[in-house]
RNA sequence: UGACCCAUGGUGUAAUUGGCAACACGUCUGAUUUUGGUUCAGAAGAGUCCAGGUUCGAGCCCUGGUGGGUCAACCA
């Protein structure tokens, strides 16, 4: 969809509903739900193999007729025995001088339904020993008693994708036909089916190109699938998958998986992704765009003493610094907060500017506060502080001047809103960092790529939001609103983490 | 022991079709910052898989290797 959006073309969008057996209704809508979204439009250029069933047909009568294919009545053991190796070439069918009467007579009775499945096929007669395996007499049509999700039982023939795919574009009138690598070796039988089809000088061409393989991610429909039926994830559009639909829900905006596209291009090196680029590319759009929001996901209580008890203020924030139009919101501050267990040692190392005892940082939009008091459980295990804070720092300026070294998020310990915040990690761990590998990707699940914070703190801001909204949780990294957040529980995926200089410095 | 395709910093792509190898991500400095984010400034990092050849000149053309990918479904 990109390339004629560069070029100045048109694509069309075509199913290639060749196989009755795997074609549904329900990914059908899901590819053009997804097309959709990404922000591409194909007019009514909207095409299925199936239009095309009739004129298929009557081509493979063509052939027939001019003795360059023929009906095969063995089974598909033998058939594929006949075909040698890729170093060693096939031999040929005894069905493959039939007479043309005959193939017009047994593709008839074929289609009218007489066989069986599985006892007659259609094939091209091209080369059984031609070093290419696509044009050693393929099967370009099978007896398949199916119901088709579009054509319903008017056929019980089918062609092959092979048989389908060139010939639709002919007839679309398709200059390039773009495909994936592994096709390359089908390229030669395209172009031998073309050949037999045009008049005149158009032709289609196929051009293939890389497909993307993603580090640390299995992009592998066969095995996407596996985790789908088999639970690992909760269908198609789990935030942790790699399916478009997968992102959406995780927050992913069009645009960034637009950019993505672009930067990494098109080529036919079968190359490797580094996921940080697709990272990069969300973290750029939503920076710009999401709305700056204060959370607490590990929530430490925090009771400011010198606090008039039962006051609140409505204290000015910014909605994004880096656009002014995005305006302004209100906070409200109370005596007792939240703030983010992370941003409080009692032992501070030497780098860690964040709150300690007997220090002083900033509440974000706030004020000052100096840590005074640390208050412990029987288990040792710190229940909340004791701060004090100056009314001459409101905003977070302090007149006379001094400086603190950090600056913290905070929501009011009454005045917020609960939510349940899902983080998402990587499928699969640091020890399957190809996962498209033909590898058994069951040993490299990742335990954790799912956890789920039940109770988490967020100011009353949210409850504006609306489904798919994206949010800068300050500091935490880029959240959305789950689509399937009810009023009463409002549900948070991480979209993406921030680039953390601290943690990184910590693992040092 | 075949055919086809591919090969450029760590990663992904460029290089006006033969003219000083460029950009993005990542990494590392430094500045700014009411997010250890962002932004800004700068740095390191390849001589284009190897060996020949053609040419005034080769990442690009030719030959031969090496390495990787794909192909033996009545799947797409």
């Amino acid at each position: 969809m990109g390339l004629p959006r560069k070029y100045g073309g048109l694509t069309n969008l075509r199913f290639d509903d060749t196989n009755p057996s795997k074609e549904e209704t329900e990914y059908v809508e899901s590819i053009k739900t997804d097309v959709r979204w990404l922000g591409f439009d194909w007019g009514d250029r909207e095409f299925y193999a199936s239009d095309y069933f009739d004129k298929l047909y009557e081509f493979a009568v063509k052939l027939i007729k001019a003795g360059k294919a023929y009906v095969d009545d063995q089974d598909s053991e033998t058939i594929s025995s006949q075909k040698g190796t890729p170093t060693r070439a096939g031999i040929e069918s005894p069905s493959r001088n039939r007479s043309v009467e005959e193939n017009l007579d047994l593709f008839n009775r074929m289609r009218e339904g007489e066989f069986d499945e599985g006892s007659h096929v259609l094939r091209a007669k091209i080369d059984m020993t031609s070093p290419n395996m696509h044009m050693r007499d393929p099967i370009i049509y099978r007896i398949m008693k199916a119901h088709h999700h579009r054509t319903g039982d008017k056929w019980c023939v089918y062609p092959m994708y092979d048989f389908a795919h060139g010939q639709s574009d002919y007839w679309e009138g398709i200059t390039h036909s773009v495909c994936t690598l592994e096709f390359e070796v089908h390229r030669p039988l395209y172009d031998w089916f073309i050949e037999q089809l045009r008049d005149g000088d158009y032709r289609p061409r196929q051009i293939e190109f890389a497909r993307l393989n993603l580090s640390y991610t299995v992009m592998s429909k066969r095995k996407l699938l596996q985790l789908v039926k088999e639970n690992y994830v909760n269908g198609w559009d789990d935030p942790r998958m790699p399916t478009i639909s997968g992102l959406r829900r995780r927050g992913y905006t069009p645009a960034s998986i637009r950019n993505f596209s672009d930067r990494i291009g098109v080529t036919k090196v079968d190359g490797m992704i580094d996921v940080a680029l697709l990272e990069h590319s969300v973290r750029e759009d939503l920076n710009k765009n999401a709305q700056r929001v204060m959370g607490v996901l590990n929530p430490l209580k925090v009771v400011i003493t010198n606090y008039p008890e039962g006051q609140v203020e409505e204290l000015d924030a910014v909605n994004n610094p880096e656009n002014p139009d995005a305006g302004k919101r209100k906070v409200p501050f109370t005596k007792e907060i939240y703030i983010e267990r992370d941003d409080f040692m009692e032992d501070p190392p030497r780098k860690f500017f964040r709150l300690a005892p007997g220090r002083e940082v900033r509440l974000r939009y706030a004020y000052f506060v100096t840590c005074t008091d640390v208050i412990k459980d029987e288990k040792g295990e710190i229940t909340e502080l004791h701060c004090t804070y100056d009314p001459a720092s409101k905003g977070g300026n302090s007149p006379d001047g001094r400086k603190v070294k950090a600056t913290l998020h905070w929501v009011s310990a009454t005045e917020n809103v609960k939510a349940e915040v899902r983080l998402y990690d990587r499928l699969f761990n640091d020890e399957n960092p190809d996962g498209h590998k033909d590898v058994d990707f069951k040993e490299f699940l990742n335990p954790d790529s799912l956890k789920v914070l039940p109770e988490c703190f967020i100011e009353p801001f949210v409850k504006d939001a609306k489904p798919m909204d994206s949010f800068q949780f300050e500091r935490l990294g880029y959240f959305n609103l789950d689509p399937d957040s009810k009023d009463d529980k409002l549900v948070f995926n991480r979209t993406a983490t921030l680039r953390d200089a601290w943690s990184k410095m910590k693992n040092k």
